[in-house]
DNA sequence: AAAACTGTAACAATTTTTGGTACAGTATTT
DNA sequence: AAATACTGTACCAAAAATTGTTACAGTTTT
């Protein structure tokens, strides 16, 4: 991945998880992150999607978790920032070769069982897990 | 990853084993993944810095892998592909921040333990194993 | 009604990735 | 030694992905 979505998500729950008692802005959260504020709420477009993270608009409104830290891995995390096989796209190979036409399914497979075992390693980590640093 | 490089490297490596007998060119790999001759050597200029693939120039010359089949795992190959974490960069966050101060080095340690554990999993298959798909 | 927020569209800017051309260098063949 | 057929690589162009920015309608509180 060569993106920096998965940082942004994972600061921006983390800042959730360290200041339960109220809801933060994306403009505090931007100045925290060091990004802009209107990319701060897209991004938790995307978490709020997937029950990570709860909204309250209007004034005195901002972010907060959207269920225990204890109970949003980093597997979650990461599904909400990226959907793309972890080693990449395949290409377009040239169905007239033997390895061209078939390569793409056998490249699928690999893909798919090399993401599911890295989501089951991250899997193991949780936002609480993560926060528990910041003391 | 969103990049097509692992699933080139890998359709080269596989191209260069079920034909050990003879060098192929550039052109003809190219053909038949289709995609531009010079990508190709470019690419195989990294496989062959790590020694998964050795090279004869001149009329007659091409390439062929640079040691069996079976000693090539599949981190080799993404390691040749892909120096970024898996989970991507970080930003420069606020340092004023108490999170913002720390997050970076906590995001690095995860990176590197994630990146670990991956490399481990795709470490037991070789181009051997995938190669053999091709029957 | 004013203020302070979110949600999202639309677009701009930047960075990364891929593709393509060109050509010097090298080995083989005749 | 000349012709041929390759690699190696630099350099630039094109395309795609990513990130940043502005704007503003909608919502809630005061």
């Amino acid at each position: 991945m060569s993106n920096v979505r998965f940082a942004t998500a994972l600061h921006i729950l983390t800042l959730l998880e360290l200041n339960r008692e109220q809801f933060l802005s994306s403009e505090f959260i931007a100045g925290s992150i060091n990004i802009n504020p209107a990319v701060v709420r897209k991004e938790i477009s995307n978490l709020r999607a997937l029950g990570l993270v709860e909204s309250k608009e209007g004034k005195g409104g901002g972010y907060a978790l959207g269920k225990p830290a204890s109970k949003i891995a980093l597997s979650d995390v990461y599904r909400s920032v990226n959907d793309l096989p972890l080693l990449g796209r395949s290409n377009t190979p040239n169905p007239n070769c033997p390895v061209g036409r078939q390569i793409n399914v056998h490249l699928a497979d690999l893909f798919a069982s090399a993401d599911t075992a890295f989501l089951k390693e991250i899997g193991k980590i949780t936002v609480e897990d993560f926060s528990k640093k910041f003391r």
